[in-house]
DNA sequence: ATTATTAATCGTAATATTGCAATATAATAA
DNA sequence: TTATTATATTGCAATATTACGATTAATAAT
């Protein structure tokens, strides 16, 4: 199998799902890291930083902006990458929502 | 290869990228939000109420278990599972920290 | 003792992910 | 026009993930 059985799941279960997922990935991290830092940077910044190959990082790129999370600007030869504000936005209420449980209640039965 | 290269990365970004993936399926957030909303649960209760085959939920909850986000109680025949407060909290932080992103910021150059 | 009940484990098939070399593409520079 | 530079795409190998049937193990009920 291998694959996911989304139909079993909610909306909000499979797009809370999707981008967890793509956080899932030390290197997405770090790009994402890596943007917010410095606000925006091309991709060979990022290849230099992370220290993947070009293609794989551009493989993990390509997965962040199409679940819209980063946005690519074509500067000339290179590409400047940033973060999707109202994306970011909307990706940090789903994760506050979801981690929102009240710490007070009792554990395992 | 299909191996993260996490060598590569700060051991802050293979931590939120491993807490991340645990959530980056659908099944595994409805087994957490059905945890959080019951409070605590039997692993029966969530094969009833997410719709996958008994060895497959019980996979996932390992899987959380092994991460440290959930905990079992054997009752008998059952098992009862709940939410890890504490590592609960730390993940809140972690999740925090990652996405405080001042969004006032101008973005693609 | 025998028979449910409940959950974990094993084995396996199907699919997805990760990573990179090689190549393609696109824009600028010489 | 021909390099050069920067990024994307293709193809592929290695590994990981998802899902489930069959089985096992442990307790509970009869």
């Amino acid at each position: 199998m291998g694959l996911t059985k989304t139909e079993k799941f909610t909306e909000e279960q499979n797009n809370l799902a999707q981008i967890a997922k793509a956080i899932g990935h030390p290197a997405r991290v770090a790009i994402l890291q890596h943007l917010i830092k410095l606000n925006s940077c091309i991709c060979g910044d990022l290849v230099d930083e992370i220290g993947l190959a070009q293609p794989t990082i551009s493989q993990h790129l390509k997965e962040l902006k199409t679940l819209g999370i980063i946005k690519g600007n074509i500067e000339g030869t290179s590409v400047c990458y940033c973060i999707d504000q109202e994306k970011w936005m909307e990706m940090k209420n789903m994760f506050l929502h979801f981690l929102d449980y009240d710490t007070q209640k009792s554990e395992c039965c």
